[in-house]
DNA sequence: GCAATTTCGTACCGTTTCGTACATATTTAG
DNA sequence: CTAAATATGTACGAAACGGTACGAAATTGC
């Protein structure tokens, strides 16, 4: 950070910050297509032109709430899955911090970002590169934690454990979406963990 | 089907089972919201009104595309499912099956139109509820199998397992939309089938 | 052949879409 | 106080949107 000189002309009054968290609650809950730069503006409070300025284009906007939902679906959730002790209360904690990000605070789960609405806009040759990005940082996190676990394992039947992992946590997205409660997810969530402990335990 | 005493008027000539497959086709490759009533309309070479007159508006064209890829679905994969003989077998051919489907042809897969595209559309109580459906049946028709080739193991063993191989193939759509190859989730899904065989076995 | 009946597409409506030109507001430099 | 610089929103434009009224086309009954 360097001290700002004071810049020239009219002081900036839009805070990139909380727009953008906006913007990413909106295609959250309606996806890419389906929302409209003057719904963006309303739920910002931004004008267009402002929006246009602060995030380029809507492809770009979306994009950028991507990386934005990615980053703090990782802050919050890592750590949990990173976690010293046992893999499978790593995994169980894990699954349940993201719950709590699928789930917001709302009744109707808007779900993941990533997961969830992405897939249906892939033609985007963009979209698709930043979904896939998604998916191989989820897979190569649970097998990282999953070696750490289990070093003596067979590799392949870690990866094996990992896909599952990574496709439980995928899968969540649409049955949120779907109505399914928070609990039994969570519930879905703490079984699965177990299960994969089980099996890479019976090497 | 009642004898067709000729009916009065001009005699009808379109086909409205190959015009819903390009309908299917356009939705499962764009979504919902991305598809306009001209893409359709190209799509299917009938005109705007014919659309209409043959499935109502867009939303009921939408989930009369889930419902036509769903019957398709469940009559290619299903008897797989179904088939007796080994759980992994039967496991690995169903996946396989859902795998033909969700690359259709083409390089580009269009993935799942239920799984893929309507989480990201589920705002709209119909295809929400719709997309639950889906996800209820593939649950019921898994922990079907497994109690039939395990009936003395333990129901919620067996219900942790059905729901492990629901989340394998919901991912898939995630995953083949965002660019895997049909033969990398292939071995993903034979894996799993073989990890599930091992997690009932060890009862 | 003529009326009744059904199918089909042209042409249109009002609204909404994304994107931007441009005038206005607010600050610093001199 | 004036000019330069930066930030912001009003207002506009061209195109695309979902949906439908209505007339043309094609058949049967008499």
């Amino acid at each position: 950070m360097t001290e700002s000189p004071r810049k020239r002309g009219r002081p900036a009054t839009l805070d990139t910050q909380s727009a953008m968290h906006a913007v990413v609650e909106l295609f959250r809950d309606k996806g890419y297509a389906a929302v409209s730069l003057d719904d963006l503006s309303e739920a910002t409070g931004l004008s267009r032109p402002s929006l246009y300025r602060a995030f380029g284009n809507k492809l770009s906007m979306y994009v950028g709430a991507m990386n934005a939902f990615g980053q703090d679906a990782a802050e919050l959730a890592l750590p949990k899955l990173e976690a010293d002790g046992e893999l499978e209360d790593a995994l169980t904690n894990f699954f349940d911090a993201m719950l709590g990000i699928y789930y917001r605070d709302s009744d109707v789960a808007p779900g993941c970002l990533i997961f969830g609405t992405a897939p249906s806009h892939a033609d985007e040759a963009e979209i698709k590169a930043r979904l896939n990005f998604g998916i191989e940082q989820v897979d190569a996190r649970m097998l990282q934690r999953m070696e750490k676990a289990f070093p003596a394992c067979d590799p392949s039947r870690i990866e094996t454990a990992a896909r599952m992992a990574s496709n439980t946590l995928i899968a969540f997205s649409a049955r949120a979406k779907a109505g399914a409660t928070r609990q039994a997810l969570s519930e879905i969530g703490a079984e699965s963990a177990r299960t994969i402990g089980l099996l890479l335990r019976a090497a």
